[in-house]
DNA sequence: GGACTGACAGATATTGAAGTCTGTCAGTCC
DNA sequence: GGACTGACAGACTTCAATATCTGTCAGTCC
């Protein structure tokens, strides 16, 4: 034998694959090709094609989530983290959108193949929409009661902005000043919101 | 002859063609077949069949404009009437999604077909939203330097409760939740909203 | 003579037979 | 004896033949 086929060896193959055939036409066979194996030992590694597809999305999505961390500067205010932790998302969904639309249509399959896949990306990115907001607590800069829900909230009133279902939008000419208005929007709120029970009074 | 075949005839036939088979199976065969007709007969109305469908999407649409306008309360504040116009756009959404979700993915589909139709939809209902964004700079209950790009804005955070797309998440026991939070940090940035270039400011 | 019909051509959708893929497992090989 | 192979069954895709639909228009009928 060459060298043992591992886990990892398997996933690099399989993003290839994904890469060039697409998740339409990429098959485990064409993975198994890739590495010189029979499809048969894919299988020792991976129990399905499902669980080795999501493996893969996770590797991905764990990339973003390690790259986006590295958006957050300590010495900045909190609204321009925000800001700036947003626009890098955007950013980085649009180009990739727009420059290798292939790849992102792959991986937009992928994620939504399963359940728990977005559940996991969208609860890591709250997390640290919800970190960026605590830290802007802790100066007064913002005011919320419920630091957590407050970050879905933002992460929701910015969907349009990072969710693969509006990707077409993004090409529009007038979509950054889309985005910059409700980014302002939202950071206007941060700075006194209002608990929803509270939200009817003057 | 019975009487003579009108356009209102026709679409009142075509929208209970669309009802019965779905969007995927209607032809303009049924839809003659239903008025006793050959299908001759209607293109002699409609010039072709994406024009009759889209005839009855905006005939519905326009049912949903008017009722919207009639959400609004004058002597209410601007953020009740936001919340309000938000709450009922929304529900008036989700329970055709869940009541009748064949009819909801019809219209679903025939939005789709088109590109002014949710252009056309979309700038009414933003329409409405400024209306409201308004009345409420004018009262000074808001604060915004241009009212048309917050109305716009508005809408976009609201997206996940009104986007079709977004459709399959208002199952989620917490969307109502979800909802109440999305709208009181908007209504709360609407209080003090500044524009997007001023926003980098402390 | 103007509203309507129905046969028609080209485009589109359906169907089922043939081919491919997934996941398994008894057997091979070091 | 444990990693690997490759033949296999059943599920899923393709593809091409067949059927249906759209849009037209010459002709019918009050």
């Amino acid at each position: 034998m060459a060298e043992a086929l591992t886990g990892e060896a398997i996933l690099a193959a399989t993003e290839e694959v994904l890469r060039r055939y697409g998740p339409a036409k990429a098959t485990v066979v064409d993975v198994a090709k890739a590495l010189g194996v029979s499809h048969g030992s894919v299988y020792r590694h991976f129990p399905t094609k499902a669980a080795l597809r999501e493996a893969v999305t996770r590797r991905w999505l764990d990339a973003i989530h390690v790259e986006m961390e590295s958006v957050l500067d300590e010495n900045a205010t909190a609204s321009d983290n925000l800001r700036a932790w947003l626009q890098h998302l955007f950013d980085k969904k649009r180009l990739s959108h727009t420059d290798e639309p292939e790849l992102f249509a792959t991986y937009k399959v992928l994620v939504g193949e399963s359940c728990v896949i977005p559940e996991y990306h969208v609860g890591h990115l709250v997390g640290q929409v919800a970190r960026i907001i605590r830290a802007g607590v802790d100066t007064q800069e913002f005011v919320t009661d419920d630091v957590e829900t407050t970050a879905q909230a933002v992460w929701t009133a910015t969907e349009k902005f990072h969710h693969p279902a509006h990707a077409q939008e993004w090409g529009d000419p007038h979509i950054q000043a889309a985005f910059d208005a409700v980014v302002s929007l939202v950071v206007a709120g941060l700075r006194y919101n209002r608990s929803p029970s509270a939200a009817g009074d003057a």
